[in-house]
RNA sequence: GUGGCUAUGGUGUAAUGGUAACACAGAGGUUUGUGGUACCUUUGUCACGGGUUCGAUUCCCGUUAGUCACCCCA
């Protein structure tokens, strides 16, 4: 023991020594400045802001943050969906082309600023439009089609932030490309589905098909001419988005438009005979996997890409709030061609991370939350006297090395401390190690809800360890 | 981007033109061998800046942020 402690010792007084060296180094100079720059710290913590729009995610919702992304991602996977990651930055032109120009998605929310060179880049407002791009930069064509890929992360929109609506917001999502099958558009739909009803999120699909850009033309020539004679019944942004955007008035929720929309050409009706074969496949190969959906034949979606089926989802119950569609999603066939490459069939669904969020915590209450974000401890590790603890650190990394987690808080020195803490986290079983158990080679394993106490062997902590994991 | 509302400790809430009360949570303790009870202590320049006032957390203005509706979407 002695020949241990000695060079412990040394080792300590040395660094010591280095820490002193240099936190007197600075002289009269740098004082002032750390000074000056206290008081200002001072005014700037009460100050402290996120950045508009931003948000942090913290413990117990990051554990649940946490479970939404590992749940999405096993189902993703079990679909054969792979990971993809695109960079957050990306360049400007590629949603101005991609997304369209005239959306307002690039027109007003576009997160865009200048390189030092004075290149036009922006933070990606979703992650279709990289893929598409990957796809083609990297001849993902040459892969066996179709390729499916999965991507969680990061976007930004310079929206006005309100809740569920925020500037960096998470999205994942899953792209099929390469397929242009409708099978796809329903698996992607299912995809969707299940991982919003695995977290407990009672969904329904709104569903409607926009054809192709040909049935949109004609389409769009019929609607203007009707809106045109009920023009003067339209809101002021109606009006405008008659030339900029025509499609984008079914939208509107003004209720003088609603009555004049109510009564107007519907896209279904314009759809020629093969669009209109694809959405009905849709429709049927989700009727066989009873998945609830609503024809919305005013669901349009507000970028460029869209050709077909476009589809979005709503918690089944709370119509109040407008901020709650938790994702959505279509087919996007001329996109790839779009960016250059060749003609490729695609369509995927993104899921608004932050809506799951809230959609999930609006349905818990408080104390359901702060379980489900504990840690689960099966087992506390409480230590009593220096010696205790000085062994504790080896009982415990042979336990972790061993796969058996134990929580414990070596830092308190008296026991009750330890045990609220045990108890606090809902520790079923604690192992308490004093003195006389270092000097006997044994521990204590004291059953929390029984209060039933053995002595064990040292030796055997891991065996008995496992037995009570195995039987949890 | 347009309009409305709000802003008190970590959280949820009080009161007041003379510097703040309560509950919960957190930390420490009630003689370092035992938790779910009890008690004590502690945790705030009342978002920031300016104005009115002898004096403002309280009234007014601005900023910022949040929030609701619109816009749009996730």
């Amino acid at each position: 023991m002695a020949v241990k402690k000695e060079p412990a010792k040394k080792s300590v007084g040395k660094i010591n020594k280095n820490q002193i060296k240099v936190k007197t180094a600075p002289k009269k100079e740098v004082r002032k400045e750390i000074s000056a720059d206290d008081e200002q710290a001072k005014k700037t913590a009460a100050n402290l802001n996120l950045v508009r729009g931003m948000r942090d995610i913290i413990p117990p919702q990051g554990e649940i943050w946490r479970r939404i992304v590992r749940n999405a991602e096993s189902i993703a996977s079990a679909y054969g969906f792979q990971y993809i990651e695109t960079p957050i930055v990306e360049a400007l032109s590629l949603f101005v082309r991609s997304v369209g120009r005239g959306t307002d998605v690039v027109d007003k929310e576009m997160y865009a600023f200048e390189d030092r060179d004075g290149g036009k880049l922006c933070l990606r407002p979703e992650a279709t439009a990289s893929v598409a791009r990957a796809y083609v930069m990297h001849g993902l064509q040459t892969l066996p089609q179709p390729v499916k890929v999965w991507y969680e992360g990061p976007m930004f929109r310079y929206d006005r932030p309100q809740a569920g609506r925020y500037r960096e917001f998470h999205q994942f999502g899953c792209e099929t490309l390469g397929d242009k099958s409708p099978v796809v558009d329903a698996e992607l739909i299912c995809v969707a589905y299940n991982l919003l009803n695995d977290l407990g999120l009672k969904t329904i699909v709104h569903i409607n098909s926009i054809g192709t850009a040909e049935d949109r033309e004609q389409y769009v020539v019929e609607l203007s001419g009707y809106l045109r004679t009920k023009r003067a019944y339209l809101c002021e942004e109606c009006k405008k988005r008659m030339s900029k955007n025509t499609l984008r008035v079914l939208d509107c929720k003004n209720e003088q438009c609603r009555s004049v929309i109510v009564e107007a050409p519907q896209i279904i009706d314009w759809l020629s005979e093969e669009s209109k074969n694809f959405f009905m496949k849709v429709l049927e190969y989700l009727d066989e996997l009873a998945i609830p959906y609503v024809l919305t034949s005013t669901l349009v979606r507000g970028l460029d890409y869209y050709t077909h089926t476009v589809f979005e989802f709503y918690p089944e119950d709370a119509e109040e709030k407008s901020q709650n569609a938790l994702g959505g999603g279509g087919r996007y066939d001329a996109l790839v061609e779009l960016l250059g490459g060749q003609s490729t069939p695609a369509a995927g669904f993104s899921i608004g991370l932050e809506r799951v969020l809230s959609a999930m915590t609006e349905r818990t209450d408080k104390k359901e939350m702060a379980v489900a974000g504990k840690p689960k401890v099966a087992i506390f590790f409480a230590q009593l006297g220096e010696q205790a603890r000085r062994r504790s650190l080896f009982l415990i990394e042979e336990l972790r090395r061993d796969g058996i987690v134990v929580q414990h808080n070596l830092a308190k020195s008296s026991l009750k401390a330890q045990m609220e803490i045990a108890n606090r986290d809902n520790a079923t079983h604690t192992l308490i190690l004093g003195q006389k158990e270092v000097q006997d080679g044994t521990i204590i394993l004291r059953n929390m809800e029984s209060g039933i106490q053995e002595i064990i062997d040292q030796k055997k902590i891991r065996q008995n360890a496992r037995r009570l994991l195995e039987t949890q």
